[in-house]
RNA sequence: CGCGGGGUGGAGCAGUCCGGUAGCUCAUCGGGCUCAUAACCCGAAGGUCGUGAGGUUCAAAUCCCACCCCCGCAA
């Protein structure tokens, strides 16, 4: 099938690579290059990168919505299209193109978790299963019919990251079915019930602040939920102390407040207490320094007595 | 030329501004104490101070120059 395939980060490349591989015709459209990093060079996108492996033509309208990313498309004229982390809202005009409509690879089990950033929110919101929905797109932001989905347990320590790995994978193969679906027709749409629906923002920097007055599980729930973008931290005086990974513990934390250090020291490790209970700090950073496991991290940098704010 | 931090024994850091024969914590090895210990005491080994048979100097981890690598901000 001819599939305009639109997508930007890590998650929509396997969906991308599964597309390919079944032998569909493929043309992509990723979100234009951006200045990142170090010296900020101009970075393409992980499906530009992708397609460019493979040979794909590539487009990068500034929106898809505005005529030339509407001409772009016509030009493709694609029999599908597919979304998957794209970024941008498509208009009646777009979704009109293809005669098979529109599907969208979603990383939660819709109507919860509408948004860009539903894998991270799940996490920071503690639940125990998550999973992919392909859904027909239309105007609203997540709101299209659902057609297929697969769930899938959410590990205790797991982060965003790794969650996000997973559910691209699967979000690959549910894709795989969803289409095979469709063009046998015995694809089944299921309207999204509004009232179950949630939505979840982009996350911002700030939102990886840790709030030590949070329970420990919470504590522990946002560290992951924010690994490893915007990244968890702590505020120690003036210094940003960046947390990678923790583990629920054992520990009571006494008379100690909340953000307090019960225990920083290169043997036993680090741990601090919460608003219920305590978080051992596994893995963290200093300013200036890499990422480094707590242990060692004490080595050079005390942190007894410290309370984090 | 977007802004900034850093490369020092195995690990993490101090020392660099105000040049003068390298220090701390942990680990390691040996010994001791203890019913016992992520405990404590005594002792030891281990470093071309990122690279340059670079510059300045009587003398450079420390000042100057060039290059390499790592990290944060920002996206």
């Amino acid at each position: 099938m001819r599939i305009s395939f639109l997508g930007t980060p890590d998650f929509a490349v396997p969906s991308l690579k599964m597309l390919v591989e079944d032998g569909h015709e493929i043309c992509v459209f990723t979100q234009p290059d951006r200045p990142k990093g170090r010296g900020y060079e101009l970075a393409a996108s992980a499906v530009k990168q992708a397609a460019q492996e493979y040979g794909l033509p590539v487009y990068q309208p500034q929106k898809i919505s505005s005529p030339e990313g509407i001409a772009l498309l016509r030009e493709a004229d694609p029999e599908m299209m597919v979304t998957a982390a794209w970024g941008q809202l498509l208009s009646k005009e777009a979704l009109a193109i293809p005669r098979y409509g529109c599907v969208n690879v979603h990383g939660s089990l819709l109507p919860k978790y509408r948004g860009a950033a539903p894998v991270q929110c799940a996490i920071i919101n503690g639940e125990a299963q998550t999973g992919v929905t392909t859904m027909l797109t239309d105007v609203g932001l997540d709101t299209g019919d659902i057609l297929l989905s697969r769930s899938t347990p959410i590990g205790e320590d797991e982060t965003a990251g790794e969650l996000l790995t997973r559910l691209a994978g699967i979000g690959a193969e549910v894709l795989r079915e969803t289409i095979e679906a469709l063009r046998k027709g015995t694809i089944i749409r299921t309207p999204q019930d509004p009232a179950q629906a949630t939505r979840c923002a982009q996350l911002k920097k700030e939102d990886g602040h840790i709030d030590f007055l949070k329970s420990a599980l919470s504590v522990h729930n946002i560290v992951r939920g924010v690994n490893p973008w915007p990244g968890a931290y702590a505020i120690n005086g003036g210094e940003t102390i960046k947390i990678w990974r923790t583990r629920k513990c054992d520990l009571e934390k006494g008379s100690a407040l909340p953000g307090d250090c019960v225990i920083a020291d290169p043997k036993q490790g680090l741990f601090v207490a919460c608003g219920d209970g305590c978080v051992e700090v596994l893995e963290m950073q200093f300013p200036g320094s890499k990422r480094m496991d707590a242990k060692s991290a004490l080595r050079g940098h005390s942190l007894s007595g410290v309370r984090f704010s």
